[in-house]
DNA sequence: TCGTTCCGGGG
DNA sequence: GTGTACGGAACGA
């Protein structure tokens, strides 16, 4: 059984260093191999191979016209035949395998006889979803072969070049390719320029010469299929030359890079967006890999290559930032420098590679799809369903028809966020159940009653195991060598794929293997083990904070220390069914508890944790960020004089105009164009634009982050970036201020900036006090000795904690 | 002012 | 050739 969950898992093909495949619906195919000789020399050898292009029927019904063209496996047959192979299955299940030397005679008989069964002309096998399954050619190859990309190789053995456009404007048909940055992780650096518009083609063509010449299995950059190829497209298409950046195809030649439409469900509706691919190569966008990254993490500040980069420490102390819409006009001053900037923005992309698409690179190792579609396919439908296809076939089983699936089981609710008190709590404890939803259906037994092999189970106990492991040979190899990453990829990759089960199941009418009612399972199960948790800890007396589907905080006596803390987890896990862990997750001295999901944490070191979005401001004026920061860490550590203090200082330092403009101000991104903007001004004054305006800027770019303040009579303030690496002074009237004498400005609206430190920074510490302190704490009179603002002297003021619900 | 829609990225 | 979403800003009544 060992052997069959092996191969589920990584297919069952030997076949080593496969760096990319290529397959055509006539069943032709090409892949690459990267192979070392003897000497050490890396290679990459193209091997042809062929397949037979198939398709799984539920029926024989529209193939029976072919009469003696329609043969059973194993037998010979010529152009026209098509095969069949019986597979184990039920009537209604997809239990006949078709094939065919050609995948366009399979299809065209298979339309013909839909047509003549159902009576009206039949286009394309998809409007017959119920009666046929279908992957793509590179699919129908890997899951046929068991091969899968990259086995035996590292990721820093792929050959991978980083390629950057700078172009004078943002859409191709207003503007040119003027300058491409090109490297390599093999140590190619370059720069190939046009500075004039007709050196643009021969840029193009020295471009694609450079990237067949350096030969990479991987192309890379950041918005890859949002700009840099649909623009090299349009441009190519100007200049009437072809792209041929792929690698050799069947006929000799390069092959053309060539453009699809590929449906995403980006929310609730579905939107387009174009994909490329090229023979040989695979095309990578990072910005797929951020978008992935922060699904989980959430904590991007945008996702920018430049705000990435230095979000993950891989900006270099001297990268050379200038704003896109002055790149070419700075070009022509300073083309060095701008050389610079795009040599910069190629190694970040490297850097982001490295740094992201080690998950992707191994789950390329998993299922039998291109790597390039596993860096950005969906875990449930994209990346697990193949693997259970490619099972299923293997074992000769036929895959579940629709009547198969279970759809009806009740919209199962997934695990309810709830809040027991909200305010101010101390000695808080965080536990969780480690994988809930995989550990349940494991423990239970819990998989797609249409599943008759068990394949889902099989993987997600196999992948569970294999993870640990994973996991152990990371903690033992060398931090940060070729082998940790390695380890650390592959487990990241299995935690994708154990993750994405339970999803898969409850995914509805399109996944294969759905099963709504296991799902269900799944989660009434998981509240059933949440609310024993919650129970528990209320039965021993500690103070419910707050839960969500696997984890609660709360907090335990005064005097507990962190053993006692685990002893506690520790026996209420014990009293958990077997092979669900609840783990000991931290400690923390004080908590805010201000909403679901918005909370602050002090830790014992003295760390504040802030989490949520009303926890911070979307404003992030310096000053009023200053404040929250102060006031949260005096309100956990009970220092009310000091959250009294931090806010008289702050207003009494808006006031007496210590702090300079640059602390009020804001910064925002303009979205408007010049003339936009203009034609909707009277109606509405927007005070970015304003700020603007009356700094005699008439040209900006929608884009372009604008920061400024609030003076005097709703006057708004313009603070150019310090860099002055926006600094062309064709794109205003009047040259500007001196930026560093206005970031020192006075003139705010003292009393505006007040309000706002009132309504939206004291606001967020509303639920940690009763009402009556919290309005004391937060006025801005200064109180008398004797006046009696203070109902009580400010000693005695004490956070609270109110409870918002019980269990 | 409120709901509703759109966007995120790239020069 | 398939299957993420949520917070903020802009927009429209």
């Amino acid at each position: 059984m060992q052997a069959h969950h092996d191969e589920y898992v990584f297919g069952w093909d030997p076949t080593p260093g496969i760096v990319s495949v290529w397959a055509n619906r006539q069943g032709r195919v090409l892949y690459w191999r990267r192979v070392r000789d003897e000497e050490g020399n890396e290679r990459v050898l193209c091997v042809r191979d062929r397949f037979r292009p198939w398709i799984l029927a539920t029926s024989l019904d529209d193939v029976s016209h072919l009469g003696s063209d329609l043969v059973e496996e194993g037998r010979g047959g010529t152009s026209r035949t098509v095969w069949y192979r019986e597979l184990q299955g039920e009537e209604g299940s997809y239990r006949f395998l078709l094939s065919a030397f050609d995948g366009r005679t399979l299809e065209q008989a298979i339309l013909e006889g839909a047509s003549l069964r159902l009576q009206r002309a039949v286009k394309t096998v998809q409007e017959l979803p119920d009666a046929y399954y279908r992957v793509g050619p590179v699919e129908q190859y890997l899951i046929g072969s068991g091969r899968v990309y990259f086995r035996g190789l590292h990721y820093d053995d792929l050959h991978r070049l980083q390629f950057d456009l700078e172009t004078t404007a943002l859409d191709p048909h207003r503007g040119r390719i003027f300058l491409i940055a090109v490297r390599d992780n093999r140590g190619l650096a370059e720069v190939l320029e046009a500075p004039h518009p007709e050196d643009e083609k021969r840029l193009l063509q020295t471009f694609c010469q450079l990237v067949r010449e350096r030969d990479p299995d991987i192309l890379e950059n950041h918005n890859l299929f949002g700009f840099d190829l649909p623009f090299l497209e349009h441009r190519a298409l100007i200049h009437d030359i072809s792209l041929d950046i792929g690698r050799t195809g069947f006929d000799g030649a390069p092959m053309l890079l060539e453009r699809y439409e590929e449906t995403l469900a980006i929310g609730p509706e579905a939107r387009k967006r174009t994909r490329y691919s090229v023979g040989g190569r695979e095309l990578i966008d990072t910005l797929d890999a951020v978008r992935r990254h922060d699904f989980v993490v959430r904590a991007l500040p945008s996702y920018g290559l430049k705000d990435v980069a230095r979000y993950f420490g891989l900006a270099s102390q001297e990268r050379v930032y200038i704003e896109g819409s002055e790149i070419f006009a700075r070009y022509q001053r300073e083309p060095e420098r701008v050389r610079r900037y795009a040599l910069d923005d190629v190694s970040e992309v490297d850097g982001l590679s490295k740094r992201l698409q080690g998950a992707p690179f191994a789950l390329a190792g998993m299922a039998p799809r291109r790597y390039e579609r596993l860096a950005s396919a969906g875990p449930a439908m994209g990346i697990l369903e193949p693997m259970l296809v490619r099972a299923y076939l293997r074992r000769e089983t036929a895959l579940p028809g629709s009547g198969q699936r279970v759809l009806s089981g009740d919209l199962h609710e997934g695990g309810a966020v709830r809040l027991f008190a909200s305010g101010v709590a101390r000695n808080v404890v965080k536990a969780d159940v480690a994988s809930l939803y995989p550990s349940l259906m494991r423990t239970f037994q819990i998989g797609p009653s249409c599943d008759r092999l068990g394949v889902l189970l099989s993987i997600l106990d196999r992948l569970t195991d294999l993870r640990l492991e994973q996991k152990a040979a990371a903690r033992e190899a060398v931090p940060d060598s070729i082998e940790a990453n390695h380890y650390e990829a592959t487990q990241a990759a299995m935690k994708i794929l154990i993750n994405s089960a339970y999803g898969y199941m409850g995914a509805g009418s399109m996944a294969l293997f759905a099963d709504s009612q296991a799902a269900s399972e799944v989660t009434r199960r998981g509240r059933a083990i949440l609310a024993q948790v919650l129970q528990a800890l209320e039965k021993r007396g500690m103070v419910l904070i707050e839960a969500d589907t696997d984890g609660v905080y709360f907090a335990v006596p005064d005097h507990w220390n962190a053993e006692q803390e685990q002893r506690l987890v520790a026996e209420i896990g014990a009293e958990l069914p077997a092979g669900i862990r609840l783990e000991y997750e931290g400690r923390y001295q004080a908590m805010l508890s201000h909403e679901v999901k918005n909370y602050a944490l002090l830790t014992y070191s003295g760390e504040l944790i802030v989490r949520g979005v009303a926890l911070r401001s979307s404003r992030v004026e310096p000053f009023g960020e200053r404040f929250l920061l102060q006031a949260l860490r005096c309100t956990l550590l009970g220092d009310i004089s000091g959250v009294r203090n931090a806010y008289l200082e702050t207003v009494d330092a808006l006031r007496m105009k210590r702090l300079p403009a640059i602390d009020v101000a804001t910064r925002v991104r303009l979205s408007k164009t010049p003339e936009e903007y203009l034609a909707q001004r009277k109606k509405h004054l927007e005070p970015a634009y304003e700020a603007l305006l009356q700094a005699g800027r008439r040209k900006w770019f929608p884009g372009e982050r604008v920061r400024f303040y609030r003076a005097r009579n709703r006057q708004y303030v313009w603070i150019p970036e310090e860099t002055a690496e926006t600094a062309t002074h064709n794109d205003w009237e009047q040259p500007p201020g001196n930026a560093n004498e206005l970031r020192d400005r006075r003139d705010y609206d003292t009393e505006h900036y007040i309000q706002v430190l009132k309504n939206s920074y004291a606001k967020r510490l509303q639920k940690a006090f009763t009402p009556e302190d919290y309005h004391a704490l937060f006025s801005n009179e200064q109180p008398g000795l004797f006046d009696g603002i203070f109902e009580r002297p400010l000693e005695c003021i004490q956070p609270i904690l109110k409870r918002e619900e019980t269990i």
